[in-house]
DNA sequence: CTGTTAGCGCTTTCAA
DNA sequence: TTGAAAGCGCTAACAG
């Protein structure tokens, strides 16, 4: 304890505490802790060192009722069992963090709980709101009319302008398909996401388009719900189903990752026999096991840039919507039959 | 829109607004939304009413001024990453959402950061603190000092009291150890987490203690730091340092999952030429590729634990501490020769 | 540069 | 049951 802050336990010490001990006016207190302020310096250090000696710090509470900033951002994301999202929520926290502003964080077991947490968030007065959930136009029409800063993470809205980022997912899907038509695969399946996944519909929708174009009309697809047990049974459906497909394209790694065991389950060989692939580039598909051949999705990027696009916002509030599109990278694994491919187009 | 809540765009409504629209004094509103508080059932229905149409929710942060009461709890959170910590955040925050709080989220790149994170605690006033991050003894006290209602998850305090939740680690590994010596393995080797890691360190230093009480000092160690690299770069290091092992006892199922791989990369089959069991009971561990043999922790038990602890110290904050710790779950996967044993004690 | 003063939006006595 | 009034701890003009 010896040289410790002096404090009367329980009551903390309020910016009038230090003005006494310091002798001076609790505005000047109040200046000393705002950078770049018209304050003495010699005023300051006397108000610092009673400060230390308090252990007071300004109340971020009292401070926002009046400067209508709490330093607080609220994140939404819908399931964190995912194994993207958690990828995701610690490059946002981080990101934040050092940006000096704070995580309120709300994870939703299921859509229906959005209301109760835009009622908490509109109680909280936060500074602005990147959500990974999905959110109904008339929700985020909500933000608007409450001068709240949103962005949305991996989704869009559909008929109000609204800021967000996301990573391309038809384009990877593209490349992906592209590739798996150019070695000559014949027999294509695809496991999906929930139909009420924007993201998960967009790279199918992709997926079937280009293999219609290239003469497969009629993709079988079974859907899952994006876990790994999911996959798995997809993966079993598509087999009872009809003869073995010679290349399964999966909306995202996990139900990827469920495939190439339940494959291997029924004694395909991963990608000899069946080529199998995802999206996402979570860490998992990087294990030897799986080496997954998929699209990963720039995460660091992408939240560089929503915590920057809400950072403006919260700056402006009346900058008009834009949404940025990142490109997936093309991870070449070992779950394809794809050519390593330099000289590829 | 039709119906919507009538608003000046920007301005939010405060209780005055909305007293002036129902005829009524400002505190009447407050005392509408206070439940249980003195008011006329129609007073407050007209209250509501006005309340509805002007789109107003009490404040949460001038509430907090003047009730000290946030209604946030921070959560510390050392690295997510980790892959068994989205799991207890999810738990954490789907319970303390349904206990009406909200979740403010410190996520640690590293232990250095947590002199910073405090301060901002400090600043926020939340109702308390549920840390899974390393807290020296010196910061322990600064929340009893504070009056900071604090719960330590899967860690304990060196020389202060505070409360905490943890699984037993020394009860779980025996576990382990004993089924593998009982069916007769005799090249026993770790990996073991960072140094400064005390569940990983309690969880090595029981393995040890029982090795050797069974006649295996001096066993084969490796340092990793809880990721699948570090894993599969322990074990290649443990092979080639001298005969394989035939068990090797991994600090937590990331790494253990890694050790698999490459073992296996070694041709080395597992479990027949080499077990290998881990500690956690994460959501890939049960992956068909993997089958890890582990001890489960009780997550939804300890994180529903840690609130109930916590709730009791914000409602009472003079509580003693008290320390809960769960037992794991045995769970037999297929990475150790160790029998089904139903009659086994 | 400094102190005085007026709130931020709410809850909570205290009388009526 | 109700309204008036006094703050919670702070910042932000405004004079001095």
């Amino acid at each position: 304890m010896g040289n410790g802050p002096i404090q009367n336990r329980k009551r903390r010490a309020t910016s009038y505490d230090v003005a006494r001990l310091a002798g001076v006016s609790q505005s000047a207190v109040s200046r000393s802790f705002k950078p770049g302020a018209s304050i003495a310096p010699e005023t300051r250090d006397r108000v610092m060192a009673a400060a230390t000696r308090l252990g007071y710090q300004p109340d971020a509470i009292a401070r926002g009722l009046i400067t209508k900033r709490s330093g607080i951002v609220a994140i939404l994301i819908s399931n964190l069992t995912n194994l993207y999202y958690p990828e995701v929520l610690a490059e946002l926290s981080q990101e934040l963090s050092a940006r000096d502003m704070r995580v309120l964080l709300f994870s939703l077991a299921n859509e229906s709980e959005v209301d109760r947490v835009l009622d908490q968030i509109w109680r909280y007065r936060v500074d602005g709101v990147i959500s990974a959930a999905r959110l109904t136009d008339a929700q985020i029409r909500q933000f608007g009319e409450r001068g709240v800063p949103l962005v949305l993470y991996n989704r869009a809205a559909e008929t109000v302008p609204c800021a967000s980022v996301s990573c391309d997912s038809a384009g990877g899907e593209r490349e992906l398909v592209t590739r798996l038509l150019d070695v000559g695969h014949a027999r294509f399946a695809i496991v999906a996401g929930p139909e009420d996944s924007t993201v998960g519909e967009e790279r199918v929708a992709a997926a079937r388009a280009l293999l219609e174009r290239a003469g497969h009309p009629d993709v079988p697809l079974a859907r899952g719900r994006y876990s790994y047990e999911s996959g798995e049974a997809c993966m079993r459906e598509l087999l009872r189903q009809g003869p073995a497909p010679d290349a399964v394209i999966c909306a995202n790694d996990v139900m990827a990752i469920g495939a190439m065991d339940a494959a291997r389950a029924h004694d395909l060989r991963v990608p000899e026999q069946i080529s199998i692939v995802g999206f996402d580039g979570v860490a998992p598909a990087r294990w030897a096991s799986y080496r997954l051949t998929t699209i990963r999705q720039p995460v660091r990027r992408m939240t560089r840039a929503a915590i920057a696009m809400l950072a403006e916002r919260i700056d402006n509030p009346d900058l008009i919507a834009e949404r940025r599109v990142f490109s997936g990278e093309l991870i070449l694994g070992a779950s394809a039959r794809i050519p390593a491919a330099q000289d590829y187009r």
